[in-house]
DNA sequence: CGGCTACTATGACCACGGTCATAGTCGGCA
DNA sequence: TGCCGACTATGACCGTGGTCATAGTAGCCG
């Protein structure tokens, strides 16, 4: 996650969205992005002159397309792709890091969507997009596996679906138990998925 | 939803879960709720002495005790009981508000996860304890149904979890169909359970 | 060198919101 | 009648935070 000397920009939006899924996004100040970034605080409205609802905006979207580009290297790591594999390996990631740095962060996409759902449309419409460029590679690579295509973007919404709300659980019980429990349960359902007409 | 007259103190609690799960806990003022729930602002200091969080945490705690309630009424619905229908009917309850109401509200235990999991303690344990009060009667009626008791809980988890993330991604979307691709996907998966041993 | 553009720097403004302080009402009870 | 507790009413305080205004620096080009 830690990435290189991007330009001040970048890190800019990096950050916003690190800052957001820790503490949401009311809460997560212009300022504090900023300093986050280690980019001076004049860049803010340089960069973005639509102020906060922009860097948001792109926080999120920033985030939809790394959670894309997971999606590939997953299936690069597996030796032998299945459903339950892919989906192991997405609730891995966040298991992983909760072992790792505690409990601290979630999902920015998921934070963007609780707290500006209603208030900004701009945003509303970035992080439906978000869940679009997340959801579009997972169903690629289950068409790939053999799942009909019909099922492909249906099993793919469900997955992303478990995965959420799994880490909503896992957050607020500040245990990995909700994220295992539901990669154990649906693992197996999504390899079925791949031998049986939907 | 409308509940009938009880008192201010009730009221400002069940108006603080209606307004955080429409703008998050952040963009939710104390004055906002009092407004809310027509009741005068001093009492907020009266009746919640702890403050802001006091609300948050006894909101939450209502959201969690609301919604462990409804699975029991969602039971005796239904002529003949099985998991996938108890889920239809979990799943129904949000994709006919949304189409009687549009897509302004979401979860409120999700918003105080994502608002207050990091910045308060206290929260984040009644969001906990909301899930839990919530799974609980779930993973209940699965047994009843006859699904043995070690999966019953894990199932409820994954039921949960699955609904919250189509939630979120319903509400980005503006369309049910998160959620109702969910409760199609995960139904029959879930009554199979009935039947084989896990 | 002059000027232009990109970027940085910083202080001020202003609204919002949680909290506190202080006082007022009102009903019951001796 | 007079006290007392529960509740209401309101204004003030103060920190926070997004935004704006204004100016400063740096590099490039003509």
């Amino acid at each position: 996650m830690a990435e290189s000397e991007r330009g001040p920009r970048e890190r800019m939006v990096f950050s916003a969205a690190q800052l957001i899924r820790r503490e949401g996004v009311g809460a997560t100040g212009m300022r504090e992005v900023a300093a986050h970034a280690e980019a001076p605080r004049g860049s803010l409205q340089h960069y973005f002159p639509g102020g906060k609802e922009q860097l948001v905006d792109e926080a999120v979207g920033w985030a939809g397309r790394y959670a894309g580009r997971r999606i590939a290297r997953f299936l690069a790591g597996l030796p032998e792709p299945t459903p339950g594999g892919l989906f192991a390996e997405m609730v891995r990631q966040w298991t992983d890091e909760y072992e790792r740095e505690g409990f601290a962060g979630g999902c920015p996409v998921a934070a963007a969507t609780v707290d500006c759902a209603e208030s900004s449309a701009s945003t509303r419409e970035a992080v439906a997009t978000a869940f679009a460029t997340w959801t579009g590679p997972v169903a690629e690579a289950l068409t790939d596996m053999g799942v009909p295509g019909e099922r492909a973007g249906a099993l793919a919404t469900l997955m992303i679906s478990a995965l959420e709300g799994a880490i909503l659980i896992s957050r607020a019980e500040q245990d990995t138990r909700a994220l295992t429990t539901v990669a154990r349960e649906l693992g197996p359902l999504l390899d079925a998925a791949t031998h049986t007409a939907g």
